[in-house]
DNA sequence: GACAGGTGTGTAATCGATTAACTACGCCCT
DNA sequence: AGGGCGTAGTTAATCGATTACACACCTGTC
């Protein structure tokens, strides 16, 4: 910068006044130091900026699996929304890991961004008080945590689920098989009460950790208990299951009907067509990144709940088209 | 800082230096410092810190896509592999175009990472040498630039792609549809050049964008064509592909052969199950950030070349298995 | 012609860390 | 006793920006 405003003939503090767009500098003055910065190829360190100015112009997203495509298309979701506004994003990967989570919380806050995008990987409070008792903005995503004080975007399965369940009983099946999330987040506990709860008690629960693996692992164990449909309560855990299904050789939906939590762009390509409940994940993000853009200017924003919806495809069985 | 010190009874130097492990401080000097910087929960502002230092323990990693599960596993890959070597990784999302990824490049320079991995967007060297210039070490991943002067790591699919090609024509195949990728990248001419190479005049080539879209209006080209194999030469456009197949009704292998380059977890799920070219993804974002590592560390590490994989499943009909 | 008021620039303090250079304090040896 | 030396800790410069305040100059008015 020094050699920019030698360069130009003025002081340093003449040229960031051009860079920031002030109302003071003439505009001969202003077309020299733009010269100057052509020139010498100068780009400002945003380092120092943000030091100076306490603002960094980036927002902190923590996500629980990157490898997750309803993760994935989030993340890009919040990415457009923020570039949008001016602001940039920055990604840690918390790879379902309670640990992992914290060390990223910290690694962002102590690169000082403006807010902080948490999709937790556990119901722990103790990390989100963390970060508001540093006075940072924050809004969770996808989850909530318990008792948390801060905004939460997130789809409601609710509708449904018990569209789904009605379906299902309505179709005859009493064992039916529900392959749900971690019981200690909030989505792997909320999807499966809502679902049970509206099964009456035809279901039989199984608790994976939204990995294929753990899908793959729940549905052989609700099959072998005789189940005649499956439930999976994310994409990831669906395509275990289906793996499971197809090693065994049983066909959808004459042997075993399934459904599956999150829509991917491949479960309609599948024969048959995998029924889902389709989150409104772009949605979700863009409302996010609105929330923590308002909180960080100052206002108070709601929560938001987006409703999922049920397609349904093939995969349940004859009754449901 | 100044307040832990006052704290403690020190000098911010002495904070500083028990913060970073110098031998200088007295045990119980350090003891002190570190009760005062617990009580008063003190965490170091690393934009001071890099400021000083001009070191951000940051790698940049630009991808051409984040919604594409090739980038998002090497996303994956990079990070570990960074974290495990106390680096952090911000990734910026291309979105497949040239603007946003030079943008996105230069925020990062601005934000003064150590590093940078790139997955070019197109041919062009002139982002390239701009990183250069500015003398931040860079190392391109996946795809390469026109006479790039950078460590570059990627795979080979020629082996493969040759075995693909005379199966295919020794299956009786003579009209083979080829749907590439952009032919301003290193990735969407080589492939195709190495496969239309290897089959003679066998093929017709059209080219996508390395999305589901482009892969499905270019397999419907290619059907209309009178095609009786595809390849695909990216997983979303093969995605794409299969949607255009299912659609018109045609049946793999019978009606129609599809082989795709890239691997996913479904593949094996569909009914017939996808044949492949898989690439060693993982290896590939691990062994990039590496290469950039050694770089930072003034080593010069040397280009990377890992083989991909020819996969037989089922999909290219019965000659296959 | 002097003086108020406005405008365009420069000076220097500041953000929060790191670190070279220096000081103060023992301790040991002759 | 005094000089040399090693060690723990302090002072102050520095990284590269922003910005409050001061200053110089110009214009218009009485």
């Amino acid at each position: 910068m020094k050699d920019v405003a030698q360069h130009a003939g003025v002081s340093t503090a003449t040229v960031s006044r051009v860079l920031n767009g002030h109302a003071a500098p003439t505009p001969e003055t202003r077309e020299r130091v733009l010269a100057a910065i052509e020139e010498l190829g100068y780009r400002p360190n945003a380092l120092a900026r943000s030091l100076r100015t306490t603002s960094t112009q980036t927002l902190g997203l923590v996500i629980s699996d990157l490898l997750n495509p309803f993760f994935a298309e989030i993340a890009r979701a919040v990415e457009d929304e923020a570039r949008s506004h001016g602001y940039c994003v920055v990604i840690g990967n918390a790879d379902e890991s309670a640990e992992q989570e914290a060390t990223y919380v910290r690694t962002l806050l102590d690169r000082r961004v403006d807010g902080l995008l948490l999709c937790p990987a556990t119901d722990d409070p103790a990390l989100v008080r963390e970060v508001s008792a540093g006075g940072v903005p924050l809004v969770l995503l996808d989850r909530t945590v318990r008792g948390a004080t801060c905004p939460v975007v997130r789809a409601d399965g609710s509708e449904a689920l018990t569209a789904l369940a009605r379906r299902l009983v309505g179709a005859g099946h009493s064992r039916i098989g529900v392959i749900a999330g971690p019981p200690d987040t909030s989505t792997g506990r909320e999807r499966s009460t809502v679902f049970t709860g509206a099964l009456g008690g035809l279901a039989q629960v199984v608790h994976g950790d939204f990995r294929q693996e753990s899908g793959s692992q729940a549905a052989a164990r609700l099959l072998d208990d005789g189940a005649t449909a499956l439930v999976a309560m994310d994409n990831l855990m669906g395509l275990g299951a289906l793996a499971q299904i197809r090693s065994r050789g049983l066909r959808i939906p004459h042997d075993i009907a399934l459904a599956v939590f999150d829509d991917q762009p491949w479960f309609p390509l599948l024969d048959p067509p995998i029924s889902v409940i389709a989150q409104p994940t772009v949605e979700m993000g863009r409302a996010a990144a609105r929330s923590l853009l308002a909180l960080i200017n100052g206002q108070q924003p709601d929560d938001v709940r987006l409703t999922a919806k049920l397609v349904l495809r093939g995969s349940l069985g004859e009754a449901e088209l």
